[in-house]
DNA sequence: TTGTTTGTTAAGTAAGTCTGAACTATATTG
DNA sequence: CAATATAGTTCAGACTTACTTAACAAACAA
């Protein structure tokens, strides 16, 4: 294909002449755009120049489009509505896109779950400041409304909330775990407890799920970590529920009781939020990571 | 609705975009759209700075575009995808539409059956410079072929003609006309003729429809003009045969005998040929014309 | 290490875009 | 009719944009 340059026509151009279509006058044309009546005329006369066409008659001293070059009119029309469309998605772009993902995750998400996402993301986003933050997930989620973090990996939490929208990742088991050596009857012998604390998503689970089986709940020692939570299990401080993939170890020592519950694991993201490239590719990646055959 | 300037994206710096993206190197790039490296560089940076966002990351010494930034590819495609339709149809407008139209009529339509409709259109377009010329079909057909004229309203051709298309307008019945006083019997006593030259189209629908008949087909003398045609007949040098328009006047002198035939008198035009606002116009009033009452 | 390649930067020129003032043509008013 | 108002254009000047050539910096290859 020979390449003639194609006729520079500015979107400014076409600016005028959508303002000029339906104005009044062309001062009013002008006004609109906010340039002088002068630059409005230079301007469609510079666009007729480059065109090689005449887009315009005189009916007296007034000016009108003529009907003929209704297809420019429609061009200019549709470019200058791509051209606001792209010009916003850079505005949304800019605003979000600042190469930094702010990502929080529950440990086990971090540890046991999604090592692999995360480090597949880092070597093929190496321009993308991946931030991790690991803590329990109420905390978590009050950092994603407040925008400190961009997307979040935490337990489903009880209710709903606003501005925040879920989408579901793998469903985790959890279990009853004793002191070691000690044989686990029925749920009436259950306990002491060692759990995570009382804001916890997990924690509420457990001991709504402790009273319907009619065990005890009381809750001897608290800590929002994990292996503590099995250190001290294995003390003899008291009784755990924990996901299989944090109660179960090398050292398996604990004696392993029934699983009483589930808990969903989720990705919560900002509802209606500017999609960022990194932060969207990120979830896509989580969504579709197979479980890690912890059922 | 807060009126913010749309950033001036060049078609310029799209069309660079467009080279780059799939190009080996800039330099491969801006030799094919017909700049300088630098041209290219410094007009690619400034569409980065116009829209905001950075569209190229490094790849050691060379830039590829990102991944991300696929959306201003794709608006690019579009914007000049666009541009070149509107610049070819001005292309297009600008050599077809010189405000100049080029008619050709034969003498019957001119005088007979579409008087009123030039008349309408010239007062209506007076910026047109409608030109007639009133030959014989054969000779109009040839000027529309070879671009002489824009539009032909002429008896239709006996054969398709290449490049040429017809539309209908209107069915001329064609009459016997005799010396004046002379009664008119059967086929076998008409004749001899005075006719349209050889070359004509009527010409030889008139002696093939003679032939038929079981009439002589004897010329006498030949004319391209009706006018002619009827004095010969009036001096007694032959018969001839013309449509009621032609053959009939105030000084109805003539014998008149039967109906031997109809021809149809179609517009032509330049097949796929650009069009031109005014001579569609034209054609359009020949179309609907109704007809004149000389069925 | 030297030489080559890729893209960038700097300086200068031409063209484009805008402003405000002056001008031309048309419409309105008394 | 003359005087005034209005609509768009032209002119001159200031600033911006787009391009060229030459020099430069970084990366790559031998």
């Amino acid at each position: 294909m020979p390449r003639r340059p194609l006729p520079d026509i500015s979107i400014r151009q076409l600016e005028y002449l959508l303002a000029v279509a339906d104005a009044p006058s062309w001062a009013a044309a002008a006004s609109e755009v906010g340039v002088s009546p002068s630059a409005l005329s230079q301007g469609l006369a510079e666009l007729e120049r480059r065109l090689g066409v005449q887009l315009f008659e005189s009916v007296g001293r007034r000016r009108k489009l003529r009907t003929t070059m209704t297809p420019v009119l429609d061009h200019a029309r549709h470019v200058v509505a791509l051209t606001c469309d792209v010009v916003s998605w850079a505005d949304r772009l800019r605003l979000a896109n600042t190469g930094y993902v702010g990502l929080g995750m529950i440990d086990v998400a971090a540890v046991v779950h999604f090592p692999d996402v995360l480090r597949g993301f880092r070597s093929e986003h190496n321009d993308v400041d991946l931030r991790l933050t690991v803590a329990p997930s109420q905390s978590l989620l009050e950092d994603l409304q407040h925008g400190t973090l961009d997307l979040v990996v935490c337990v489903e939490p009880p209710h709903k909330m606003t501005g925040i929208e879920f989408v579901p990742l793998l469903i985790e088991p959890m279990i009853v775990y004793g002191p070691p050596g000690l044989p686990i009857d029925g749920p009436a012998s259950w306990g002491p407890w060692v759990l995570f604390p009382a804001d916890s998503h997990s924690r509420n689970l457990v001991i709504n799920r402790l009273h319907q089986l009619g065990a005890s709940t009381e809750v001897a020692a608290e800590s929002h970590q994990a292996d503590v939570l099995r250190e001290m299990v294995l003390l003899g401080l008291g009784w755990t529920v924990l996901p299989r993939s944090q109660g179960e170890s090398e050292r398996g020592e604990l004696s392993v009781g029934e699983q009483i519950l589930e808990r969903q694991l989720v990705v919560a993201r900002r509802a209606g939020a500017v999609t960022d490239p990194a932060v969207d590719e990120l979830a896509r990646r989580l969504i579709r990571q197979p479980a890690t055959g912890n059922e």
